[in-house]
DNA sequence: ACAACAGTAGGACGACGTTCTACAAACGGG
DNA sequence: CCCGTTTGTAGAACGTCGTCCTACTGTTGT
């Protein structure tokens, strides 16, 4: 992957920025947000503690580069499907929301865990987020247009939907859906919000 | 308050558990989660460190007994409108439940931050987080009681209608409702659900 | 009254985020 | 082609965190 030495001198700065965010990825998903210390991750990375501050700032810099691709990852998910239909688009976006989340639940849970964002490139953190965001107000967009929606402010519409399926999912990740099939509460809840905005 | 003087020798065991987690509550209030360590919240309180692993056992200890008072404070917000409209009370308890959230947003914040619940004591923890949740309950029993709410599980539905108005709520105090008007857009949530589930 | 005990204060330990200090590798003008 | 400058590295060090250990002091049962 990285073909590092570690003994050896200078090593690109690049490179070295990518294996710092790729070693804290891996020590997240092993090991949880907790684990991800600095050293940790320089650890992991084959590099001195340091390289974290020379290429990020800070822990928190790091952590938003990480959180970067995680929403990234969860507007993929979100624009994977272009079903023609509408509510059908809708439908498959709400299920691969949650889909990303299931697959990737420490990013999920430092993405939208609560505790505040990391103020280090928290602009760019911002303008990966919204991204997402904005591709479930083209779906939104997309019903309203060919009236499979009903009419309104799209921000507005897709601020409702995210709530509810960001609610669904930070619960079940938090263990706190107490239904016998997460899976077929959820799917209520997007036909239920489906239904209420046609 | 507590009038316990901070030189003097011993100090009854109940009124150090109750000055830690009023210290502990205070602190969280005052400078937010993070700002919750043993050594503030003991020097708060006017009390030895190690009074935390006396009375607690851990520092999650006296956090699980500060959540253990908010759970509380949610149900009773929840509860607090018992108007006999099924419809009007469910809608009641929607607002209220924003309105305590809004209103502690640290605790919110710290129940339901996604980070690992504290071990210590979770027991009791999820058993006044599953009371709340079952004020929710009765309020959905009573609407399909009365008819103004379609049959179903009362558990099912009323997991539908915690997951819309947690991830509201949650998005809200993470800055993440880019809607001008965040009180009407919650409304208009509220309104969404009930009426989906009538 | 005196021994057994529960609870206290204060210091100590390892790990954390962060910073400082010193050194090694690349670069550009003579 | 050589050498000063610049850039980034490694490793030690600082303050704070959660937690534990040690010694001591009030309280309590007989």
């Amino acid at each position: 992957m990285t073909d590092v030495r570690p003994g050896a001198g200078r090593t690109p700065s690049r490179a070295v920025e990518q294996a710092l965010v790729d070693a804290a990825e891996r020590v997240l998903v092993r090991d949880g947000l907790g684990a991800v210390t600095v050293r940790a991750v320089a650890t992991e990375a084959g590099v001195a503690p340091m390289g974290v501050y020379n290429r990020f700032g800070s822990k928190d810099g790091l952590i938003a580069a990480v959180l970067v691709r995680g929403f990234d990852g969860l507007r993929a998910a979100v624009s994977e499907d272009d079903d023609p239909d509408p509510v059908a688009r809708l439908l498959a976006s709400g299920r691969n929301y949650r889909r990303f989340a299931l697959a990737h639940p420490q990013h999920y849970g430092a993405m939208f865990g609560g505790r505040p964002l990391p103020t280090e490139g928290a602009e760019e953190l911002l303008a990966h987020a919204t991204a997402a965001f904005e591709a479930l107000i083209d779906h939104v967009r997309y019903g309203m247009a060919r009236g499979a929606l009903r009419d309104g402010d799209p921000l507005e519409t897709a601020q409702l939907i995210w709530s509810s399926v960001h609610g669904a999912v930070g619960l079940e990740l938090g263990g706190a859906v107490l239904t016998p099939d997460p899976a077929a509460t959820y799917e209520s809840l997007l036909q239920l919000i489906v239904a209420g905005l046609r």
